[in-house]
DNA sequence: CAGACTAGAACGATCGTTCGGCATGGAGAC
DNA sequence: GTCTCCATGCCGAACGATCGTTCTAGTCTG
């Protein structure tokens, strides 16, 4: 019930692509390594010489993921010099990777990595969401953000788009992102504009 | 390395007294029948006789809990009569939840229920996220808000709250939700009022 | 004494992982 | 060129551990 994937992947890539799918649509526990054979259409020993066991590859699929994300926003919020701007383009790409890529949106959002992947610190601690930290204090330093709990700011600034990601990577709205983006922007900068 | 529960819970609650505790703490799929014996005092047999599976216990806990905050939020709503102070009744209602039965939250907010209840539909069609949304749909309508896609206006209103507790669920707020409600609540508001 | 409840050994299924073997292909010896 | 050797990658049967669940026997209570 799961497409291969593409055979110009590497062994490696078509074991992380496939995991992606399976772990985005039926959960980290939800899927066995036999699953992940078959989806691929590898085999067992072909999966443990690419990585140590099921969580390595949990591991490697979110570093990267986390990874690629990052350097995304800083890139989107590099390409704008105001404060304002940043924060919607960086909502923008947000927005846009949900639609492009909503396994791996998925996979980021709502797993609860902590469970499977001791020792990881939580999802708000890692580097995109710190990013967005920093800028909105930097925001609030500056006085385009009125003087506030910087947490309350940020929360406040980013909490309503991400909520409307959820909703739509739940498949709650019947609509395409995108078309919500300066709806939703105008909303969330009225909120902590200074 | 689990407090037993009250011994004046009925076998019943004692069971999803324990289960609760281990769910939020280590999630539904890392948390074994043999766990919730040990962390309860009872026996297999028992926790049998009680419940057809695992499956059900987490379902008669997640009913339950959803069930207990949707009164919740009804009520603290119903104690005012404009919408903005009902927007913020129900905010103020969940961080107090938020702070007074953290694995209860932990266990409504952040669980992929649909990973091990199935069937279940997503955490936001439960009753209590429904009660928001027809609340603002009526905020619009009356003029409260000003007009907007509805679930843009629900993301806004209640996503950056939202976000803040799951902020403070994670442990990375250092201080109580309930010094940030009156400023979180101001940015909720200036994000959607007309 | 009947029915509700508790107890825990045992079972079958499933999972992640290991391990020994096989295919391939490039490097070095002659 | 040819043969050897070894590293690399691939394969899947088998293993041990763990899990959810069942079942029979025992205990308590009204």
């Amino acid at each position: 019930m799961l497409s291969q994937p593409p055979a110009t992947l590497s062994t490696r890539d078509k074991i992380l692509h496939t995991a992606l799918l399976l772990f985005a649509r039926d959960g980290y526990f939800s899927t066995s390594i036999q699953d992940i054979r078959r989806g691929s259409g590898l085999s067992i020993g072909s999966i443990y010489h690419h990585f140590a066991g099921k969580e390595a590859i949990a591991d490697a699929l979110y570093q990267q993921l986390i990874n690629s994300l990052s350097l995304d926003l800083e890139q989107a919020s590099a390409k704008v010099t105001s404060y304002p701007e940043r924060y919607k383009a960086i909502i923008g790409s947000l927005f846009q990777r949900c639609e492009s890529q909503p396994e791996a949106m998925r996979f980021i959002l709502h797993a609860r990595h902590q469970e499977f992947l001791p020792g990881e610190a939580p999802i708000c601690s890692a580097r995109p969401f710190e990013f967005m930290k920093k800028l909105v204090d930097e925001g609030i330093a500056c006085g385009d953000i009125r003087p506030m709990n910087a947490m309350v700011a940020a929360a406040a600034l980013f909490g309503g788009p991400i909520r409307l990601m959820h909703l739509y990577l739940d498949q709650v709205l019947e609509v395409s992102l995108m078309e919500l983006l300066d709806e939703s922007w105008s909303c969330a900068w009225n909120a902590v504009k200074a």
